[in-house]
DNA sequence: GTGAAAGCGCTAACAT
DNA sequence: ATGTTAGCGCTTTCAC
């Protein structure tokens, strides 16, 4: 059996198809009497209406995309993806729209020029870039495509529209006098240091800041985000002249010091504090348990969706919206 | 400016608009001049066809779903469900069809009727369904939906056609040889012991089997695949007649028992050897890191997608298809 | 209140 | 080899 147009409903019902139309988007002018046989031979043929052609019709596109940009590959078994993607769904489907998936790679143009053609087919109406280390010139380009985008996690200081983040410098601002308050005194933080686009940079400035201005040493290594970049940079610290706390950009950079001092024989969390970012979930299956900051990330997706949609149908830029992280505090520090 | 149609393109290049779509679809009887003046009027427009009016024409749908079911919140972070997207999105794009996403819960029984929507609205024409633990009812109500689907990483024994699983039995007999080859004895093995859908069954058997035939001692406890779960029959394990080995049905439950260990002053692999299922990156962060079983979710995600496709286009059950697991050995056992 | 006509952008079938 | 006609399923506009 092929599927039952809004015709043959219009037919089972006795009426024109557009007395169908006309119940089935709530307009006006139709009789109680009317609707109800409407209704009924729209429920007896099981009819469902056919997105092609209302979307033909209308102009209109039900489909939304997010698009994940990984830097590295490492960055696609992020766990906090899946939590991420399911609030997209989630506030999409609330609003009646779907969620298409796209994944860019930087080095990779073709996965940007795929972006571009879905929205030029009209297969989605707009999207929500995952950006996170995104360059300034890759988010622009995706703008001149005349696609309505919000840039997720990441944002760029000269474009503070369509774009949701979370509140770095207050998380690192916490973590750092966190530290101090257990009496830490002399920190070393971990961090892509040459990495002018990246979220990252941030935590460095506000990290320099704050240990300045609580009167602490501060020093900064590299690292680039990975669990073996974290291990390396610690051990070298610890080898020399060791601070008696470990900062990671990230919660991965972390994991990777922990080993280094376990390797090392250093006492976590007591001769040495280490602390992470991002409050993913192996957080808690490290020993001792990571102390970290958490970034809401549920929320920030659901407002991600929500300022898409109001951009794509009022068509006005929407204010840039920043969330607060929340300071963790488990065993390592 | 509002997006160049095929009329405009047809004016363009002074031919019918008939001659464009000859020329866009790769039709024969084209004469290169005319074709030549056709492309150089589509790239000076840049004319991008719209997907719903070819949809609507030809009556087919250039989108796929992939649906994942989740038995429990806990799971939305499953670490591998990225790799296992972007290989649906990969493999999709390969063959010019886009994916969409949708979430199924269990105890949310909209979600699937989202789902039906979706398809029946001719949204997408078939999805990947990613099961892990479906009940084989749920599995039958989507099929009775007519909706081309397969199942992944699951499947029902009565049902051997479009699912895509892996060989946990394989595994599980490779890796209790593993630990009897290590000079253990006395297995235990923590897994859900009331979840008849569930993929854990199969481990369950298998671990039965291969102790019996190897003559070793094997008992079976209860978990639930959470991290705590693993903790507490680690725990109540270890405090009684304790084993020499404890094989965790998931990387999780593993994590958990390595942590029971940790507290309770028992040396890792040196006196008791753990073992997980899945190979989720975390493993490589706990101390000592994990030995597991790898399960080849990329390759058996393009695998479900090329099945799914050429079940939709010959309308041809396809046979299941069994990919082998591998045994890394790391530093637990 | 309801029906008839037109057309969204495209392709298949037929004409030339 | 190219142009013309028709219609996919729907909504909008305008009669009645």
């Amino acid at each position: 059996m092929s599927q039952a147009t809004l015709k043959d409903v219009a037919v089972h019902a006795g009426v024109s198809h557009q007395t169908v139309s006309n119940v089935l988007n709530d307009h006006p002018h139709v009789r109680p009497a009317t609707r109800q046989r409407v209704l009924k031979a729209v429920a007896e043929l099981d009819y469902h209406p056919n997105v092609a052609a209302k979307a033909l019709r209308e102009a209109r596109i039900t489909a939304l995309c997010c698009a994940f940009y990984n830097h590295d590959a490492d960055q696609i078994a992020d766990p906090y993806r899946n939590l991420i993607q399911s609030s997209f769904v989630a506030e999409a489907d609330l609003r009646g729209y779907t969620m298409n998936v796209a994944f860019l790679l930087g080095e990779q143009p073709e996965t940007f020029d795929r972006l571009r053609q879905r929205f030029l087919q009209r297969q989605m109406g707009g999207s929500v870039i995952v950006g996170q280390n995104m360059t300034a010139q890759q988010w622009r380009t995706t703008r001149e495509w005349g696609m309505s985008s919000v840039m997720f996690d990441q944002h760029f200081d000269d474009t503070l529209v369509n774009t949701v983040f979370a509140d770095y410098r207050g998380g690192m601002r916490e973590l750092v006098a966190h530290h101090a308050a257990q009496g830490r005194r002399d920190l070393a933080l971990i961090i892509p240091l040459a990495d002018p686009g990246s979220s990252g940079v941030e935590r460095h400035e506000q990290f320099l800041a704050s240990v300045q201005e609580l009167g602490l040493r501060g020093r900064v290594v590299n690292g680039d985000w990975s669990f073996d970049s974290g291990e390396r940079a610690a051990r070298t610290l610890l080898q020399g002249d060791a601070p008696d706390a470990i900062l990671a950009g990230n919660d991965r950079m972390a994991a990777g010091a922990l080993l280094a001092a376990h390797q090392l024989g250093i006492d976590v969390p007591g001769t040495l504090a280490i602390s992470g970012f991002d409050d993913f979930e192996f957080t808690l299956y490290t020993t001792p348990r990571l102390t970290t900051v958490r970034v809401p990330h549920e929320a920030m997706a659901r407002a991600a969706v929500q300022d898409l949609l109001n951009l794509i149908e009022t068509g006005e830029d929407q204010p840039a919206r920043c969330f607060p992280t929340e300071l963790v505090v488990r065993d390592s520090s």
